[in-house]
DNA sequence: TGAATTCCTATCAGATCGGTAGGAATTAAA
DNA sequence: TTTAATTCCTACCGATCTGATAGGAATTCA
């Protein structure tokens, strides 16, 4: 599950990306309906790691730090929820062996675990606040099922 | 990511799946080194969601309710960590609308989070606990791609 | 100078997570 | 019929995470 941050984050990172000017967290947690406190956090994680740009003082605000189409889905997820991997030792970066692990290379959870990673990178990757909307969602979805019973 | 719990289950799954006779709570807890009333609790989550079988007494024990095969990793996680999906809207059954959503039915978010569940879906519905192994992982999954930084 | 803004630090209540504790109920074997 | 092994039930607990809130310092523009 995304978390709250997470779920503000995406919404003010479409905020911000239309806009010429900047645009002030006052602004945002208004049109959005995000406590502003809050946003003010998330913007901070998401200018730390990049994403966006700040000017203080009467005039100031938000805008992206690059264009939108250069920025991904996964980029924030990763910035306020961290990792997208199941499990450390899934993850391609933020790897990390499973204390008890008795054949990393071998391991077939594991191996099932990466599948997921990957293929929800792929997606989130795709994903872009791009000025240009951007491309249906997914190479690798999967047609939904009538059977399929689940969540 | 995965709580500790969705972990010990998949590794109590795989302990129990391939024996002819019910095995203990305890046995398992010491095989798999897992705190062995942490992992009674567990056991007790999966049987009530049909997936394994107990007895009583001397000689009680688990046991799988059906085939190994006719249990998927899916069906083991969404009983202890809950739906597949990033957020509930983008559930097929544990559906629920966002408070403050514009328009369900064109919802880029939305339509990108359920790509993600759809395909973490197919791979954790593929992966069972075989007696005859598993297929492998992924008609989803791509191939890892060697300047891909992430997690 | 004044108003609008970001930025910094601190706090907090509630939920979740990972685990522990003790014992009642049941069952098979000795 | 006792004994040992087991599931099952209820309760508890500390640590961490989550989703905020509070107050104000620093900066910037009109």
């Amino acid at each position: 599950m995304l978390s709250q941050r997470a779920r503000y984050a995406i919404r003010a990172m479409f905020n911000v990306a239309p806009r010429a000017e900047p645009v002030s967290a006052a602004r945002i947690a208004a049109e959005e309906a995000i406590p502003r406190k809050f946003l003010e956090a998330i913007l901070a994680d998401l200018k730390k790691a990049g994403l966006v740009e700040s000017s203080r003082g009467a005039l100031g605000g938000y805008r992206l730090a690059r264009p939108g189409d250069e920025i991904s889905f996964a980029d924030v997820l990763r910035v306020v929820d961290g990792p997208l991997a199941l499990a450390p030792c899934a993850s391609r970066t933020a790897y990390r062996q499973c204390d008890d692990c008795r054949d990393v290379e071998t391991c077939e959870t594991r191996r099932t675990l990466l599948a997921v990673r990957d293929a929800t990178a792929a997606i989130l990757e795709g994903r872009h606040f791009g000025p240009s909307g951007d491309e249906r969602p997914a190479a690798c979805a999967m047609p939904p099922q009538d059977a399929r019973v689940d969540s």
